[in-house]
DNA sequence: TATCTATATAGACGATTATCTATGCAATGG
DNA sequence: CCATTGCATAGATAATCGTCTATATAGATA
């Protein structure tokens, strides 16, 4: 592309596109990887509501209590909580033959500001 | 249970616990569909990616720049960016042969609004 | 000790996802 | 008008996910 003769409607396109620019990504390909990993572990409505009631009463939240929420069986319940707990969303800890959770809210925290330095301009 | 001896160890942990809350979630049943939605594109770490470069030059991206950044084929960038597409994280606008992406950056403020009242306690 | 209760695990199975190759299409340029 | 280029679509296939039933485990209670 000649940039002193800008004429035919491909050139001032291709102008316009800034084609090869050569870009790079801020984010490397581990923090990608772990970002995308708390994401997919967001991307079901059952475990996003798991997160809202757990937050509601942090700490005084059993399975029992979330499972009536739900017209899912217990192993579903189950399995659920085990994505939020293996991503680190939530901590799980026995009390007696109930299981307390708590949401990990500095990993939220750090997820939302992490979302915000994605897409801002640079 | 019995609110008036709580001598077992038992006993208090079911006290500690509060089971049957009877709690309601915040998030809709459709609000937190759409929220998944949105958390289930930004569950890969390429589009993730996709979108910090696309971010950086916003609306003077076109999918080759993209393409050159991964070692996948044209079909699969292609693909992902479809994802992106179809809930809203970007719009794209055809420009002679290439075609322009743009980050919606309402979409993602939104979501990180969202994600804030998500787990706030009540 | 036997039983109940809250939870976890294993395995099955259908649905969805990520990737590829092959192909189509529309705009550009010679 | 033909070749090229950027992008989309179709179809195949392997991997992952969400849900279930069945079963195991561990603490509590009688």
């Amino acid at each position: 592309m000649n940039p002193l003769s800008l004429t035919t409607e491909a050139e001032i396109n291709a102008r316009a596109m800034s084609c090869n620019l050569n870009l790079q990504s801020r984010m490397s390909t581990q923090q990608a990887e772990r970002m995308a990993d708390i994401f997919r572990a967001l991307s079901h409505p059952v475990r996003l509501q798991m997160l809202d009631l757990i937050s509601q009463r942090n700490g005084e939240v059993c399975g029992c209590d979330i499972e009536q929420h739900f017209t899912l069986t217990q192993p579903t319940i189950s399995h659920h909580l085990k994505v939020l707990r293996d991503c680190g969303l939530i901590t799980s800890q026995p009390r007696g033959v109930w299981v307390q959770h708590c949401v990990n809210t500095q990993l939220l925290d750090a997820v939302r500001d992490l979302l915000t330095t994605l897409y801002s301009a640079e």
